[in-house]
DNA sequence: GACTTGAGTTGGTTA
DNA sequence: TAACCAAGTCAAGTC
């Protein structure tokens, strides 16, 4: 990793054309050549950056002052760059130039391999409790299975309610309007099956947005928010019985 | 900006728990606060984060070898931390402890405000081009409006073709299937309309994937693919003719 | 390898 | 402020 903290300005030809004026930033240069930079603004997304694959061609312009003086553009406001780091991708066109003018630090370390994030618990957690207590859908429901297989993908909880009806569920973090309409597909498909239908559908999530919810009660679905702690805490009582 | 190069390790809990085990990787703390944890590893999203608004409290361990054996866990493989940063997100519960080890480079520097990035060429760009280049759905066609207003949200644009007929058009810059379940809601609401109906639907994009494109033929949609480049040039070359 | 879906998504626009 | 939508999204899992 090489960290430069620098004033600096910056052009990005790809997908888009973007451009970052002349400021003081950090840049960051991974080993595989990604090149990241950073202000003050923003949460973790660079402002401007190349991902890997990518290659890298640094200009030094300080021994040849006519090149240098070709680098000045109307955007550098008066500035010389002392610096140019052309950062190519293989597999397009894109292309980011960074112009350094004043570097305040230019180091290097050698962070070695990394062994990586371990995550635990999102979705699939939800989808998990809801399994196990399933009978937050209605007093005498039985779950028939997580991941129902269909054609057009799995279902992700299939169950039976107290009258015996086929229930589908799909759940999610947050309920927005796909996620309505991927509800419909299957159950579309499911009722087609004069074995299952009829089958209800259940619209599960944390959070549900109005026009999502607008649309599920519209065809038919029910609508149930899931607590995730609330869930989770079920859970810890229900070990605690045995 | 500070810059931190050491070995660390870290945990993070919040929506999800996530935990980094000890490695040389790179910390950045912005002036307000959010800490971005890098390696080698990865695009431009950093392994793990605290993002603003967010307090740090710095511990150093250095003096208290007490308080030092104490805070060494499992997971620091016999390493002994020298400092330890807790970041404290200010509107939930979330926690990022990043306990420090060997600090290669520990450097601060004011970056200052940073004018920003400045983007041009995205979706809205395409609207914009193929309402100015509306003969690209076919001769003799006409512009209605861009964003045409319904009760379930805005048509990307409305156009007649050389019969008379209305056309709803939605435009992506990648074509997938919630952009064909999308036009399938603007038209089957359209189509209600007797003074609208018959409405065509057509999915522009610069790239349609195989589903998108067979789910949208199957429902009656004409598929049209976006240049962008060449809507760009077709723009110049009007222009040139005045 | 192409495609789909989720993400501690982030960020911007509008009602 | 809240909801909705796009992103140079990225990344993981599946076919």
């Amino acid at each position: 990793m090489r960290i430069i903290v620098a004033t600096c300005s910056a052009e990005y030809s790809g997908r888009l054309n973007a451009s970052l004026p002349y400021a003081k930033r950090v840049i960051l240069i991974k080993a595989d050549c990604s090149c990241l930079i950073f202000s003050e603004l923003g949460s973790y997304k660079p402002l401007n950056w190349m991902a890997a694959p990518c290659t890298l061609k640094e200009r030094d312009l300080s021994a040849d002052e006519a090149e240098r003086s070709e680098a000045i553009d109307v955007n550098d406001e008066g500035h010389t760059p002392c610096k140019i780091l052309d950062v190519h991708a293989q597999k397009s066109s894109d292309v980011l130039t960074v112009k350094l003018y004043d570097v305040e630090y230019d180091i290097s370390s050698d962070l070695g391999l990394d062994p990586g994030l371990v995550k635990e618990g999102v979705e699939d957690q939800l989808q998990r409790y809801l399994a196990e207590q399933i009978e937050r859908i209605g007093q005498g429901s039985r779950l028939v299975r997580r991941e129902y297989p269909t054609a057009i993908g799995p279902v992700d909880i299939m169950a039976v309610d107290s009258e015996g009806h086929n229930v589908a569920i799909e759940i999610k973090r947050h309920g927005g309007i796909d996620g309505v309409e991927q509800l419909t597909r299957y159950c579309e498909l499911l009722n087609r099956d004069p074995l299952l239908t009829p089958v209800r559908g259940i619209f599960a999530a944390q959070t549900i947005s109005p026009q999502a919810r607008t649309l599920a009660e519209d065809r038919g679905f029910e609508c149930l928010i899931l607590d995730y702690d609330e869930m989770k805490g079920t859970e810890n009582s229900d070990l605690t019985l045995f």
